[in-house]
DNA sequence: ATACTTCTTTAAGTCCACTCCAAGTCAAGA
DNA sequence: TCTTGACTTGGAGTGGACTTAAAGAAGTAT
């Protein structure tokens, strides 16, 4: 498969996908006999991976870490167990902030929606802040 | 409350909020007669409606928007509740993805941990523990 | 063979969201 | 009065993650 194949594959760009696997975010692609990519499963499923937890908002050097990690065989199992562990716990975190978010965000659109389907607007004076009232 | 105590209050730096106050990101802050910033209850609503939406990824730009709709009055109610609808929508794709990566990362770390405890392959750490399980 | 497209590389540029700095003001204490 | 320390401002600097540019080689169509 081509970069530019790939690219389309996931809506990432070409570029991105040089950039990934020239910092080290993936392993090396496999190349043709002319030095030119050619994704092989194995390939893609790097970038399947780092595509999904960059999405989630790992950051671009943890991924490096365990990419190389994974490169220097299984002694570094344990230490790549860790990583991925330490990694979930801070994205468990990241889901908990945006569902408080949610919540608060919720409840003033249900005041907006009050407010406007009850026609008017008295409400903008009083209400102080401490319930979301902005 | 001075700028100080409400930087600890919220665990944000002094340099942030009156970066959030220059750009619009929250309203001009209550000042004392000498002109240095006296957050009042509706002040820090503001405050913590910035720092809970940021947290769930909501752009700054967005907020600035909002509070911009906000200071226009009653007029720009149905705006505003645009703005946060599409906002939510944004931020319940953002959970989406998180939850997804999450899968993967859980299914990731089932196989590690079940690689390790099957003792296949800790020559380097050693493990006490082999469950013969799997 | 010629023209066109797609690929390669390194390096510089961009965008966002802060973060830090320099220079100055203000209020209280020794 | 002088010093200390918290505050003010505008503007420059930083870090992360791309993104674009420049220059050139290789594959494809006519």
């Amino acid at each position: 498969m081509t970069i530019r194949q790939v690219s389309e594959k996931y809506g990432i760009s070409q570029d991105t996908l040089r950039y990934y696997e020239k910092i080290g975010m993936i392993p090396p692609v496999t190349r043709t006999a002319g030095g030119i990519r050619d994704y092989q499963e194995s390939d893609l499923g790097w970038v399947e991976l780092a595509i999904c937890l960059r999405n989630a908002g790992m950051s671009v050097e943890a991924m490096v870490e365990y990419v190389r990690l994974n490169r220097q065989g299984d002694s570094t199992m344990k230490a790549r167990l860790e990583l991925l562990q330490n990694q979930r716990q801070a994205i468990v975190e990241r889901r908990d902030r945006i569902d408080r978010a949610l919540e608060r965000l919720d409840y003033k659109i249900r005041v907006y929606e009050d407010a406007i389907n009850s026609g008017k607007l008295s409400w903008d004076q009083k209400h102080g802040d401490e319930n979301g009232g902005n």
